[in-house]
DNA sequence: CCTTTAACG
DNA sequence: CGTTTAAGG
């Protein structure tokens, strides 16, 4: 199997390809193709959530190749984040709040120097989050961690960029369905306002994809399993990158690896990967 | 798919055909092609253990044309015991001694009527019962209500017969590598010496299969999936067919139907199949 | 509908 | 090495 070229596969010779996909257990992925695909494209930085595999495994998979921060959650076979680098972060922390979420496997940051200028990317899984359930609570709470820390980042670093499975829809563009779905977890109206204030003046982050693609229904990048729900594209925008405000600026261009017929589909999520021209 | 004919698939027109096979779950041996054997074996009756599915399944599964007692177990997907029959049994038993194992999915017992001889059939899952843990003392008690109920069967019955999956070899003959075992559960001394006693004159009941193939090593019945235990024929003879004399007598042959290269393994067992000329 | 673990075998 | 279920998604 190999990937045709698509111009986005062309990768500028400054350009940092910076690549988030949630591979839904990194073993199974592997068993599905995901390796060709990562074969297939350049990517400097790769960021991964639902792992769900020990350390040892993701190294294993990944091989010597990359420069690996891993956050493996305390519950064995669950959520587990990851940025893997082709050169090495200057800096590494592997969660987000207090001693609640320390060991959730839902965040890790890594900073980098490209040419002086400081990265610092961060890989975050937010909970599902079934509404009603007590883990529709974590997620608020999580959110809540995550508002400060873009707050923080921004006032900080030169550049920060958060990726990830983020699982909320900000608006009624990122969910086909979204007329079904305003009371699912997902897209509820309190979930999607923490994403107003990321993008508000005050907070001052940049949804990349959103701004590349414009007022488009999707770019989806999940579709549930069943049925035919990724044949008729009904999928969710709620794989992310958001950057600050200079480094979504100099963004190329965004592609969601969707799996064309010569190739398979490795996970319910597909890659999100953007260029950065810094 | 289909079975080639061989000696033993050609059914004396008065022969009563039982089969016993552990199918490690009846939902795995379909999709591997149980129904395939089946078909091809023209089985008057049907003795399942390791079930592992509701009853709604199994009888899905195995069709209208089958009369079906099945004890469940109260655990969920685990043993299981069913006998499935072309003609109605006129009475049924779904275990055997008190509360213990009342809902152990077990043992199952039906009474038959084949042109004015009355016979009893059970099918028995015995526990695996791993030396030294808490199943092996089960294990003992579940062969001590085993003892029992032969010995009843055998004082109150014209014919009987209790085929299954009894998790005990009996001799050496009966395991391939016995040296390696003498300390593993399903060839320690204390299990074995229950056999010893089931054939004893006391208890009177006959090992039909090995009665039929005489003194030699095997025939096997079950080999674990690990490495090449099947395709090296490194197995156990632990599913009989235990019989009353007179109804042993009437033996014509035992089959273990070991899959051939035209033909799914469908199970970590094999069936064993014998023909009864009342 | 899929991925893990867990217990059991 | 394989079968289930269970929780999580």
């Amino acid at each position: 199997m190999s990937l045709a070229p698509t111009p986005e596969s062309t990768k500028h010779p400054d350009a940092l390809r910076v690549a988030t996909v949630n591979v839904n257990g990194i073993r199974a992925a592997y068993r599905r193709g995901m390796q060709e695909w990562l074969a297939a494209r350049d990517v400097d930085i790769l960021c991964l959530q639902e792992v769900r595999a020990p350390d040892e495994i993701v190294r294993d998979l990944l091989g010597d190749s990359w420069h690996i921060v891993h956050a493996e959650a305390a519950a064995k076979g669950r959520a587990g984040v990851a940025i893997a680098s082709r050169t090495a972060p200057i800096a590494t922390r592997e969660h987000i709040g207090d001693a609640y979420f320390a060991t959730a496997g839902r965040w890790v940051e890594a900073d980098f120097e490209f040419d002086g200028a400081k990265v610092t990317v961060a890989s975050a899984y937010v909970h599902s989050g079934e509404a009603g359930s007590p883990q529709q609570e974590d997620k608020y709470r999580f959110l809540d961690l995550m508002t400060a820390r873009l707050t923080d980042l921004r006032g900080t670093r030169d550049h920060a960029l958060v990726v990830g499975d983020l699982n909320v829809g900000h608006t009624t563009l990122d969910i086909r369905n979204w007329k079904g779905n305003l009371k699912k977890a997902g897209f509820l109206p309190e979930e999607r306002a923490y994403f107003d204030h990321f993008f508000s003046e005050s907070v001052g982050w940049v949804d990349v994809h959103r701004t590349l693609a414009g007022e488009m229904d999707g770019p989806y990048t999940w579709w549930s399993w069943r049925g035919k729900a990724y044949d008729n594209d009904a999928g969710w925008r709620i794989d992310y990158h958001l950057a600050t405000p200079e480094l979504a600026a100099s963004a190329l261009h965004a592609v969601v690896d969707r799996a064309h017929s010569w190739e398979a589909r490795f996970s319910d999520h597909a890659p999100l990967v953007v260029d950065y021209k810094l």
